[in-house]
DNA sequence: GTATTCACG
DNA sequence: ACGTACGTGAATACG
């Protein structure tokens, strides 16, 4: 018999401070279950126990880290979070058919040893899985210790035997109580001798055997005098010291090994619980099913497929019932390989023609039901048809309900909301028997959030216009680039000689870490601030020393040109298309506010800040007409002014006001006249600052005045912006007590940092609560307009596209002729997308390229 | 894979 | 006592 006994409490916390989950999306905790869990697999995979035994602490679990990182140095989580995770591991371990023990009075480590004691009297073989040394002294010849750590985010282990603590220690598993009594050990609060450290601790016991004979031969001449004087001082400590190291065997636990045999527990549970903790790598380590326990009962086997090599007859029956329910199958290059309609309980496997297809998209009378229709807009407008009557995507209501979440896999949406999975061979038809199921519990989840009219009247309809986007593209002037780009090169090589040349010795000046190593070290310079693996080197350290070298001027312009050239030149020019325009990807499910990104290549940061930099939107251009390019003015303030409903802020906005001015002259009590362009950008700065939920330490580094100053104007701007004052700390009030946040129409974000006791990820959840409805309201604002500005150019029959959105502005690209027309068009849709107690402003500005187009 | 830096709103 | 504004994506270095 082997017996694998888990020291539950110090691999919980292992495993929470050590192992990273998988996702990389920011925001992320570091998951002690998953930890745990995979530790777990990977002990039970190489020990291959016949009985398994998890031992808890009953109080709960104490950390030795003195410090938790906040949010933004790194994204772990604090034990607050741990503490709370404790019980549902346990509960999942139970379910998984293990026993869990824990004993009032006696800790974690005194269960470990006996167990392993009543392993040896039955001669098994015992294996303890711990995360720190106090178990050591209980290795034996049938008792093995395997030690937890974690290496780059994943699991290691060292097996401690006998013969591995003698080659480490020098002494026998059983005097390590007798060297933990003399070194003591301040996590664990024993004392030991002072003045004793593991050197001198493992010399005597090494030679005199135990702590008992080390005080026997005090006199031995061979003791150095001070060594002498310190044991004598703390003789009654190292006693007591042996006491409390001696990890006790004899605890009042079951110790028949038999009782310790896994069961099958609740696997249903096990699994849900998994699902809902989102660990979906690991429910197929552990054997489970992810669909939870009722439903696995009530799925009545798998539906029958018919392959139906030409789809033209299902029409009819679609058209009938008004509506269609499909999952489709994708290849990995992109190729539509079937469509997979779930209807009467039947999957219907169709194969695309371009027949089929065409007859089924532009039927208005089948509205279709399915998951991520971007896609299939886009292989509609290839095909030159459009795709009607688009009525629920469950990828876009899923994200509507959690905008957090890392990704909208269907089976994963399946799992979470208890939709019963049959277990077909092929994925694509276990996504498309689920699909019914989970078009309907997502129906209703929307319309308990009330969320309906933000996922009918944006979300479906905008995912057509970015596919619109997609397709068409923008027209780029390839061969400029590339001069561009080697115009650049050149001057990077340059830069690099001059720069190399008076450091004095040639280094990467790409890497942080060398060029550090230049700065800081071979010329001396002051190391400015910041750290973490070394000292920062980044563009507002780099402007503080530029007084001081003149070779950091130059380090400074070797980044921007070196970024120009491998960003956006070379980048940009991977990625034009065979047409001679950029494609980019505009993803609608990916951020936690309800903007789009973009992705390959990102066209939402193409740079504009810099004279060097906005050069490059010379080379975005019209291919034949125009670029209209379209702005909001202060979306985001226009929107805090709606929200907080503040009369001064409203004020400013509806008599047209410079709005940074004026509240320059607010905050500085002075008249509008006397206002310089100094104070206004401060002004501005403040604003900005509200935006984001501000901090009086932030504000002063961005405009440079002391963390006193910039307190002041804060407290000066929420002493005039009233409303805004209240409105800010409404806001995170209500989110407290919710748990979420909302913006004007609906949208919401979920905040568990808000009840965190770790100061800083608390006050992160505050600033965010304080920004998503604005900036939230913003990107819906901006999505309205996108979708009425696509209306009316097709409703008015212009040749004008839609290519790019850049948050607050919208480019479109039309024949010469249509210019003026689509400037009004764009102006007057965005201005009119919503309604608000503020007037909502957007100038358009026409011209070949986007550097000329763009005011 | 993670960290650093920097581009945008 | 602590770190320091919201939201993104891409390139590069390095273990």
């Amino acid at each position: 018999m082997k017996l694998l006994v888990l020291d539950g409490n110090s691999l919980l916390n292992r495993a929470f401070f050590g192992i990273k989950l998988l996702s990389t999306k920011s925001g992320d905790f570091t998951n002690g279950i998953y930890g745990f869990l995979t530790m777990f697999r990977k002990i039970y995979d190489e020990t291959e126990p016949d009985a398994v035994a998890i031992a808890f602490d009953m109080r709960a679990p104490t950390f030795r880290h003195k410090q938790y990182a906040g949010y933004k140095s790194n994204r772990k989580g604090m034990p607050e979070e741990l503490a709370q995770q404790l019980p549902v591991l346990q509960q999942l371990l139970k379910d998984l058919g293990y026993r869990i023990v824990t004993c009032e009075g006696w800790e974690a480590d005194d269960i470990l040893g006996t167990l392993s004691a009543a392993a040896e009297r039955e001669g098994s073989a015992c294996v303890i899985a711990t995360g720190d040394r106090d178990s050591l002294q209980l290795v034996s010849s049938a008792t093995t210790v395997r030690l937890m750590s974690t290496k780059f985010g994943q699991p290691q282990v060292t097996v401690y035997d006998e013969a591995k603590i003698m080659e480490e220690y020098g002494v026998t598993p059983h005097q390590m109580i007798d060297l933990k009594a003399l070194q003591g050990d301040s996590s664990d609060c024993i004392p030991g001798v002072a003045g004793i450290g593991p050197k001198g601790a493992g010399e005597l016991v090494q030679k005199y055997g135990s702590l008992e004979n080390i005080y026997n031969n005090l006199d031995d001449p061979e003791i150095k005098p001070a060594a002498r004087r310190k044991l004598e001082a703390s003789k009654d400590n190292a006693f007591m010291s042996y006491e409390l190291g001696t990890i006790r065997r004899d605890a009042p636990i079951e110790t028949d090994l038999s009782q310790y045999v896994p069961t099958s527990g609740d696997p249903q549970s096990a699994g849900s619980t998994m699902v809902r903790l989102e660990l979906f790598s690991l429910i197929e380590k552990f054997g489970l099913t992810a669909a939870p326990a009722q439903e696995t009962t009530v799925a009545a086997g798998r539906p029958e497929v018919i392959e139906l090599p030409d789809g033209a007859p299902l029409l009819a029956r679609l058209e009938d019932a008004g509506a269609a329910c499909f999952y489709c199958h994708w290849d990995k290059s992109g190729e539509l390989l079937s469509l997979i309609f779930a209807h009467k309980d039947i999957l219907w496997r169709v194969t695309p023609d371009s027949a089929f297809l065409l007859a089924f998209f532009t039927n208005p009378l089948i509205k279709k039901h399915t998951h991520d229709i971007k896609p299939l807009h886009r292989l509609a407008l290839s095909m030159g048809c459009k795709l009607e009557s688009v009525s629920l995507d469950t990828a876009l209501a899923a994200y509507l309900l959690n905008p957090s979440a890392t990704g909208y896999d269907v089976l994963r949406l399946a799992a979470e909301y208890s939709v019963p999975l049959p277990d077909f061979e092929q994925e694509e038809y276990n996504c498309a028997a689920v699909m019914p199921g989970l078009c309907q519990a997502l129906q209703k989840a929307i319309d308990g959030n009330n969320q309906r009219e933000l996922l009918e009247n944006i979300e479906i309809p905008l995912s057509f216009v970015l596919a619109q986007m997609e397709h068409i593209g923008f027209y780029v002037d390839s061969e400029s680039i590339k001069e561009y780009g080697e115009k650049l090169q050149k001057e990077v090589e340059s830069l690099h000689d001059s720069i190399i040349e008076q450091v004095g010795y040639d280094f990467n000046i790409n890497s942080p870490k060398q060029l550090g190593e230049a700065l800081f070290e071979k010329l001396g310079l002051p190391h400015g601030k910041k750290t973490k693996s070394g000292w920062s080197t980044n563009a507002d350290v780099l402007e503080s020393l530029r007084p001081m070298n003149p070779v950091v001027d130059e380090i400074l312009r070797y980044r921007t040109v070196a970024k120009l050239k491998s960003t956006y030149c070379d980048g940009l020019l991977k990625v034009i298309g065979p047409d001679g325009r950029i494609h980019s990807s505009f993803n609608q499910t990916e951020t936690r506010t309800g903007r789009i990104s973009s992705t390959e290549p990102n066209m939402q940061n193409i740079p504009v800040r810099t004279p060097i930099g906005r050069e490059l939107r010379k080379f975005f251009a019209a291919e034949h007409g125009v670029l209209v390019d379209a702005d909001y003015s202060q979306i985001e303030l226009r929107v805090l002014a709606h929200v907080a409903n503040d009369p001064a802020m409203r004020e400013d906005f509806l008599q047209g006001h410079d709005i940074h001015a004026s509240t320059a002259a607010r905050v500085f009590n002075m008249p509008q006249e006397l206002i310089t362009s100094q104070l206004r950008s401060r002004a501005k700065a403040v604003n900005f600052g509200i935006v984001y939920g501000i901090g009086a330490y932030s504000l002063s580094q961005d405009i440079g005045v002391s963390v006193k100053e910039a307190d002041a104007y804060i407290k000066e701007y929420l002493r005039n912006y009233s409303g805004v004052d209240a409105y800010m700390k409404e806001v995170a009030d209500s989110a407290r007590e919710t748990g979420y946040v909302e913006d004007m129409f609906g949208r919401r974000r979920y905040l568990p940092e808000l009840k965190s006791s770790n100061f800083n990820m608390r006050s992160f959840g505050e600033r965010v609560a304080r920004n998503m409805p604005i900036q939230g309201a913003a990107a819906d604002i901006i999505k309205i307009a996108m979708i009425r500005v696509s209306r009316r150019l097709e409703a008015e029959g212009l040749k004008a596209r839609m290519i790019l959105q850049v948050h607050d502005e919208l480019i479109v690209e039309c024949p010469q002729q249509e210019q003026e027309q689509v400037k009004a068009l764009l102006t007057e849709e965005m201005e009119q997308a919503v309604n608000l107690s503020v007037p909502m402003v957007a100038e358009a500005n026409a011209g070949k390229t986007w550097y000329d187009a763009k005011g």
